[in-house]
DNA sequence: ACAAACAATAACCGTGTGGTTATGGTCTCG
DNA sequence: CGAGACCATAACCACACGGTTATTGTTTGT
C-alpha cells in the first residue's frame, strides 16, 4: 500500500523516467532500441530505468525475440491518484464530486 | 512549468517529507518542534525538509516570536494533478468528465 | 555456422542527498 | 541582563543513485 506510493513516486521522480513513461504514454509500445535512439543516455542506462519503472509497474516488457517491447500501464497510477485524493483535501473535494457523478452516471 | 513538476514530485518522492506534508494537512499548522517532537529525525533534519517542500511551494511558514509555523498549500499539488491529466490517459478521460460536470454544475 | 543486432548485467565513478552533531542568531522571560 | 527556547545553517559522513564503458547472453539474417 504505502510501499507503492513509495514506489511510484520515486520511480517518477527522475526526469529520464518520466520522459520515458511520457513517451510510450503518447507514442505507444517501444523497443529498448528505440528508446535508446531518441533519449539521450546510453542503452544501459534506459534498461535501468526501465527495469526501476517496472518494479513500479508502471511498464511492462515482454520480450519478442531478441528485443524487448515495453508500454506504459496508466494503471498503476493509482496510487499517486489516491494519495492526492486523501492528502489533498482541496483536490478531493473534486475527486469526491467525481465519484459521485460517475455513480450516478452509471445508473 | 516542467521545472515545478520535478520540484513537486522530488519533493513528495522522500517518505520523510511525504509525513510532514500529511501531517501539516491532517493537523494544520505546526511548528518546527512540535514536528520534531513527533517525527524521528533531528530538528536540522526537520528544517532541512521544510526548505525543500517551500521551494516546492507544498508549505508555508510565517515565522511568529521565536518559532516559525508551517503550514500546507494544497493548490501546490496542481503541477501533479496536471501530469496526471496529461500522460495519464486512463485517469485524464475521468478529470474530462470532472471538468464537464463542474462547469455546468457552475452555471 | 558466423557475424551482427539487441538487451541485460557487471564494474566502476562522481555527486546528490538524507542523516548526524555542532554552532550561531533571535526572541522570550525571570 | 542573562539563561534558555526555538529555528536555521554549517560541517561533515555514508550511501544511494544517475551516469558511463565493457561484457555476456540470445536471437536474427546471410
Amino acid at each position: 500500500m504505502q510501499r507503492s506510493v513509495e514506489i511510484v513516486f520515486k520511480a517518477l521522480a527522475d526526469p529520464t523516467r518520466r520522459g520515458i513513461f511520457e513517451r510510450l504514454t503518447r507514442d505507444g509500445e517501444h523497443t529498448v532500441h528505440a528508446l535508446t535512439q531518441a533519449g539521450r543516455v546510453s542503452q544501459p542506462m534506459v534498461s535501468k530505468h526501465l527495469a526501476a519503472l517496472k518494479r513500479a509497474r508502471l511498464v511492462r516488457g515482454c520480450r519478442r525475440g531478441r528485443e524487448t517491447h515495453y508500454s506504459a500501464r496508466q494503471e498503476a497510477l493509482a496510487p499517486l491518484v489516491d494519495w492526492v485524493g486523501h492528502y489533498g483535501v482541496f483536490w478531493q473535494s473534486k475527486m469526491d464530486r467525481l465519484e459521485d457523478v460517475l455513480e450516478r452516471m452509471d445508473k
